[in-house]
DNA sequence: TTATATTTTTAGAGTAGTCTAAAAATTTAT
DNA sequence: ATAAATTTTTAGACTACTCTAAAAATATAA
């Protein structure tokens, strides 16, 4: 059996190594879940254990093949109920993330069998992001985070790579939402904030902001 | 903050005190959870510390009011799930305790509150159990087990007191389900067994299965 | 009412996960 | 290439929960 712990330590480890690629320091790890390297060192060696990862004493580590079908699995259920959340309960998207945290961690695959086709087998959750399929596909968005798009190209925001209640408010309030065309106008080099344009209204972000913006264009 | 562990206590004492009443045996809490008599022990001490008990060593325990609240709403929280798996995921009802003894956990009021309007504010579970509202109050069913009728009563089964897969399966395999009428026809004194009536066909039980069987006479 | 059986509690120990402080290894900088 | 800074691991301790075995309290029975 893997304990509660042991998950979010799996899912800490995928969601480090989809963003940054590569192995995964203790350090990282340690800062994703808010705890100590002391305790993630630890942790790690159970981890290592029970064949979940593949690690080697100060060299990083990175998921086994089980780990990894776990942690993605962990994934599916987090986005799925999400989608649950937002479709079928009316939350609003930056109000799921902690709810989702715990639902993911319920132990029934015939629950998540029937809950995807209760949604009809949504592909993204309610940010944008892809839902991993039943044997563990996680589809590519080829987006781009708009920080990095080219001045005065336009496109359509798909995603946000980062599910915090601040931040998917701040984007309600400038009106951003999936779905939204946006242009770039400009690009400050002093800070890397943007001018952008949404429904024809210039707005003004931070380079913070719009790195978790992912583009579509067209 | 309360553990999980203190919430099967809490919910296995309401448990015991809704179906014996009066002061709950360590012996019994015991039982229900499945550990030793000192685990208990040492558990009663540590709900008594956050005032969620009231206990006196060898005389037995009872809830507070705060203790019961948060039974109850342990309990409200189980009766949801299983009408949401039941109801929208098209599970059968003896399939769903275990993964509801999972949801019941989760910690979000504002969760159970749009769930409740999600199944349309249901008042009582797939077994036809009372759901008990938002503010802890416990419908009274006003019915009796099948094995306290008198000879020849008619009556309808309105809900069974107990949620174990082999006795739930082993009712859908006798034709019995939420709704059924059914007649007394005979009680056997030797085994305490039943003759039954049931859309005109005679069937013998056991009284095990008869003292759960919850009937409303017309 | 005294002995016996049962129930409950205490004592002592084990596991999972966490922490801080200190030691060891690795990386960076001069 | 060595010193300094950083990262990682180890050591030792703490909490929550569990266990078995033994002691204490209560209930039952002769």
């Amino acid at each position: 059996m893997i304990t509660l712990a042991e998950e979010n330590y799996l899912k800490a480890i995928l969601y480090i190594s989809l963003n940054e690629g590569g192995k995964v320091s203790t350090n990282a790890i340690a800062n994703e879940i808010g705890t100590s390297a002391a305790s993630v060192s630890d942790m790690l060696k159970k981890l290592q254990e029970k064949k979940l990862i593949k690690y080697e004493k100060y060299k990083g580590v990175e998921l086994s093949e089980s780990g990894q079908n776990k942690a993605i699995n962990i994934l599916r259920k987090h986005r799925l109920w999400e989608t649950f959340l937002v479709n079928k309960l009316g939350f609003n998207w930056s109000e799921v993330h902690d709810v989702a945290e715990q639902l993911e961690h319920i132990q029934s695959s015939e629950l998540i069998d029937r809950l995807d086709i209760f949604l009809e087998h949504p592909k993204f959750d309610p940010h944008g992001e892809p839902i991993p399929t039943r044997e563990g596909e996680i589809a590519s968005t080829n987006t781009t985070p708009l920080n990095e798009l080219l001045v005065n190209t336009k496109g359509k925001i798909t995603g946000v790579s980062l599910d915090e209640k601040d931040f998917l408010d701040y984007l309600t309030k400038l009106n951003i939402t999936i779905g939204t065309e946006i242009t770039l106008l400009e690009k400050i080099s002093f800070d890397k904030s943007l001018s952008i344009k949404i429904a024809n209204t210039k707005q003004h972000i931070s380079n913070d902001v719009a790195k978790h913006l992912l583009i579509k264009t067209s």
